[in-house]
DNA sequence: TGTACATCAGTGAACGCGCGTTCACTGATGTAC
DNA sequence: TGTACATCAGTGAACGCGCGTTCACTGATGTAC
């Protein structure tokens, strides 16, 4: 079950000598490389079960197959570990959005297919949301402001986004920020709802209630626009 | 700094002189009641700086000013005070809401009297409503699923008292559960806003901008039926 | 290419600590007569 | 009203456990010459 790669190198020393390097040995800023690798997808994996405040440093050192000692080699404590973890999440995220933008879509089938495309990301990196939407709230209070002053960061790059669609151009950036606010939300709960959920039927149905409720939130702004105010 | 209260009557055993009972002194029932609200408050108060999943039994009983082992005579696990925890702050959310139904809103101001009661109702007991929005998606698995279902239940009964508004009276009960689940998000992340928040200012801005979005979905609502689907 | 030395990722023993839980107990409260 | 006994909320000692952190170490990798 465990996998313990980081440990077999001092065993494989025999096959490997010194000055001439075979193809798969590694150099040793490699091999340090590959345990913080190692430590770092231990934690998101133990952290589909528990919230991160109940992780422990020697749990995380015996999922990555180290000893307890040598997870001080990579980081200066657990919190220092959960930045790292939000920086590696957030990038996954701003990656899905980039693509989303970078992706021109058909104005039709705007809320389809951001739908389509959060959900798509979720279930690709499904750690990586699960960690982001449970320390939003809970645990370490250093984590918890870590992660929604990202998301604040979020909305307001959105914001700017919405600004350049045709009937958004004369809003003010308080209420471009709002409905950003809602937008975001919304891909929150997508997520929290997706959590726990692999059946496709309950995807689909989940997929189903975001497009309804994006589209009563975007009628809404139309609407909004026509009341003149 | 700590009150201890529970521990006192052992030493005020002198005064209260056996048979004739003084004026103030306690049942044994009522004592052991006494003890258990002593948990209960400790635990909500410790609740304020760490998640469910971060507080010890010894911790809670040595805020309570209780001995470890006197935790066992009210509750069989930490799992079983959480659980009473949870029933607790539901039942201060669901007298908010009943409150709010009973009062007849104003048709024209019912989305400003709404917030201000969410608002003030959040204000009068913080611990309750920062325990849910915390625990509703991080750490022990059985208290989520509990918050959750909860939260599923108080949505559903908002779809229905929505049945009854002018607008919405020929709507899917589908689209109505997602309506309310909008309006719910919306009261979730009000609470999540003021986690921190005691600055009146700040207070003013979060209530403005809840106001603001509320209007762009009902907006969207009013838009949603004139469109015709 | 070979040698001598420096670097440093990973180790394992050891520490003191707070934890959850058990147990037999104490003594005030409650009850039966 | 008084007495004898039962109940039971709260106690404190004790247990074994996993924790974070320190320390001096090892031995492969890297570097200077």
């Amino acid at each position: 079950m465990n996998s313990r790669t980081p440990k077999s190198h001092s065993s494989r020393s025999g096959r490997s000598s010194r000055g001439s390097r075979a193809g798969d040995a590694l150099s040793r800023i490699e091999r340090k490389e590959a345990t913080r690798r190692a430590i770092v997808d231990a934690a998101l994996k133990l952290l589909a079960e528990d919230s991160f405040s109940a992780l422990s440093l020697r749990e995380v050192a015996r999922e990555a197959g180290i000893a307890p000692t040598a997870f001080y080699r990579h980081f200066d404590s657990m919190e220092a570990l959960g930045l790292v973890l939000i920086d590696e999440s957030f990038r996954t995220l701003r990656d899905m959005l980039r693509g989303a933008r970078a992706g021109k879509l058909d104005p039709t089938r705007t809320i389809d297919s951001s739908v389509d495309i959060v959900i798509s990301g979720i279930t690709a990196r499904p750690e990586h949301w699960r960690f982001i939407t449970r320390e939003r709230s809970s645990g370490v209070a250093v984590l918890r402001y870590a992660i929604r002053t990202e998301i604040r960061l979020l909305t307001s790059e959105l914001a700017i986004d919405l600004a350049r669609f045709p009937g958004l151009s004369d809003w003010s950036s308080e209420d471009l920020n709002i409905l950003a606010m809602l937008f975001v939300n919304a891909m929150i709960s997508i997520a929290e709802a997706l959590e726990d959920t692999t059946d496709p039927a309950a995807i689909e149905e989940i997929r189903r209630t975001a497009v309804r409720q994006l589209r009563m939130i975007t009628v809404g702004v139309i609407g909004w626009r026509a009341e003149g105010r």
